[in-house]
DNA sequence: AAGTATTAAAATATCGACATTATCTATAAA
DNA sequence: TTTATAGATAATGTCGATATTTTAATACTT
């Protein structure tokens, strides 16, 4: 592990907590709980948490300090729909510039998240399988060759966990996950026959799809 | 003015100070120094900081301090072939769901920026005329109606801006302007006759042509 | 003279303490 | 019973001080 400062490891572990739900939606955050917690001063909590604002997970009131952000369906839909937006984009520029080297990584991505499919029972590790599915759905877009955009898609990725999280929960031994399965299938073919309009319209359904359960839930 | 904490006010001026130059790419940026010229102690300077990391507009080592991010040709490209990406997004969705208001907006917005031309000749407030620009292209972009995605937006728009004011000062009273002009009256209309591809076509135009001049500067 | 080791100076990261501000509780008035 | 007020309690925001680390300057060796 690097070497890192109070500050970093603080922000690591308290984005953590806040994205799986250890500090829900509207959680006051108080000063006294996280020192405790994290075992720092509040000077590197303060930093931390001033990075987590502008991150958008953690809202500041001056002098009444901070609280978790609150979860909405109004946000919901509107990080779903613009990270549809946004990796319909990266796929369909990866699809115009991604090389043999790119081919192969998919293959490679695909076929871990295949084969792991059993961490999707009921009593399976379902960060982990996220943690694989992640990784495919970015073997993809890497190939559009833009650090700027792919950063733009991990801090919408990143927004939309605690929402996620949710769905993974709801849907952790059911048979949704084996549409999500053929989905990713019928993905790859696409993209490795360069079929960009059909890549698009997948892959924007495939994250529009939860988006759509997610509402019943809020 | 809302009540702040001085954190808050750090961001803002140093934020200001960083994105016209005054602290130009690379700068070491000494606590000593910070703290005289703002007035504050070293705390709410490094919270303001660590906002600043996150942003992308300042790099951070550990133990070794803060530092203003380099500019590169490499970033430079990228940020303006993503920001010509994004806004043809918020263009193509404005042009979908816009109403009558919107366009209202949209036609004071070119007006005021056509009536103050003048600020552009050589001893004229070129950040006055970019605020009425930025103004300009915000009223077409609003209409997109996702939180998300303007914000994205902005992000990027912020992070152009150390490349953008190299661009402002380089041109100032030059001929180059007039043909930014131009191009502002044809996407007026492309958006109001609601004609997609020929607005997207113009506002990735009107992003990456100032990109091209640019690289030779840098 | 060039490179390395040693020492001195400067800068950073963190904590504890304090002044200020907000929140809660109990009491009094309507 | 509700509303308002005052006091007590708790939390926040900022500073100064300090230990640690880096950087610079100097001396030493080959």
């Amino acid at each position: 592990m690097p070497q890192e400062n109070s500050a970093a490891k603080v922000l690591y572990h308290l984005k953590h907590d806040i994205l799986t739900g250890f500090f829900g939606a509207g959680h006051k955050l108080k000063m006294s709980v996280l020192k405790a917690r994290y075992n720092v001063g509040v000077n590197p909590l303060r930093e931390a948490l001033s990075q987590l604002v502008v991150m958008q997970l953690v809202q500041v009131q001056d002098q009444r300090g901070y609280r978790v952000c609150p979860v909405t369906r109004v946000e919901l839909v509107d990080i779903y729909h613009t990270r549809a937006q946004i990796e319909s984009l990266c796929v369909g520029l990866a699809i115009e510039r991604g090389d043999e080297a790119w081919e192969a990584d998919i293959v490679a991505a695909a076929y871990r998240l295949h084969s792991n499919a059993g961490l999707l029972q009921a009593d399976g590790d379902l960060q982990a399988w996220e943690q694989l599915h992640q990784q495919f759905h970015y073997s993809i877009v890497k190939g559009c060759g833009s650090e700027e955009l792919l950063r733009v898609r991990l801090d919408l990725y990143e927004k939309a966990s605690r929402y996620r999280n949710l769905w993974l929960t709801h849907n952790a031994g059911h048979a949704a996950f084996d549409v999500n399965q053929m989905e990713h299938e019928q993905l790859v073919s696409a993209v490795l026959a360069r079929d960009l309009e059909v890549a698009q319209k997948l892959i924007s359904q495939h994250i529009l799809v939860p988006s759509q359960v997610l509402q019943e839930l809020i």
